[in-house]
DNA sequence: TATGGATTGCTATGATCAACAACAATCGCT
DNA sequence: AGCGATTGTTGTTGATCATAGCAATCCATA
């Protein structure tokens, strides 16, 4: 069947990034993650305290669809919330949080190599700049 | 806020590929055309009289999926189904149908063109060939 | 030619996800 | 003191996708 459409890098994005997203989740499904929630875990390590607000801006999810995102990991245990002031809360990672957190990391960063190792090398180095552009 | 995110490879293909898909969704939405639509339009345009299933092999749409889908299309007068045998029926753009897809594909390459202008020139004609080997 | 496995189109349903509007409480600047 | 902006939240909606199941039809082979 005759496709223009992979010759479309639009279309080629879409269709790589749903296929390696669907890779990344089955295996963050091992340990009960999913990528919201890891992206969370991961940022919450660089910066304790920070507001449900800041989060949602920083990974462009909306403050309203932060709240079940958030209620689960507390209910897991994962993350704790401490009043900063009277409207603002400052979000962490409990003990158990970051021991998640690291094989999360584990896990991604093993994702990550392998995702780059599919890349031909030569084409290697300008994907991460390339997309970059796209979206930053 | 310190963001580790970004450097991963995998997490800025799925940021770049919902930002140029947000881009684009919003300029078929000028011409009531969805991004499968328009992938549905273009497949047929180069493929007549291939059938429901075929199509969404091709798209990695499920049979199930296709059916609300098609009969969208179907009727907005943009495609026509004509038997095969008992079971199967060849799709296949209807006038109407191709006028619109000529206007999705005067979109869609636009967006492309402006999409590929945006990678700064060293790093452009890796992207496609770096994306290809993620998915095919 | 009969038959069993595969294929097609479809219904129906449930899960997940993101967008949107609205709200009370609080903050911070003037 | 007052006012606009911000925060966390509720509730709802629409879109998307996976899954299971079903009847009809096909096709290859015994």
């Amino acid at each position: 069947m005759r496709d223009p459409l992979p010759s479309y890098p639009g279309y080629s994005l879409r269709r790589a990034a749903n296929a390696t997203a669907a890779d990344l989740s089955a295996r963050l499904g091992a340990i009960g993650m999913k990528q919201v929630d890891a992206s969370i875990l991961l940022l919450l390590a660089d910066n304790p305290e920070v507001t449900a607000s800041a989060l949602g801006r920083q990974l462009d999810i909306q403050r309203a669809n932060m709240v079940p995102l958030l209620k689960r990991l507390e209910d897991a245990g994962l993350i704790a919330r401490t009043p900063i002031d009277g409207k603002s809360q400052g979000l962490a990672l409990t003990e158990e949080g970051r021991e998640t957190m690291t094989k999360a990391r584990v896990i991604i960063d093993r994702f990550e190599s392998e995702l780059l190792a599919r890349v031909p090398a030569e084409h290697r180095d300008h994907l991460l700049p390339a997309l970059d552009a796209l979206w930053r």
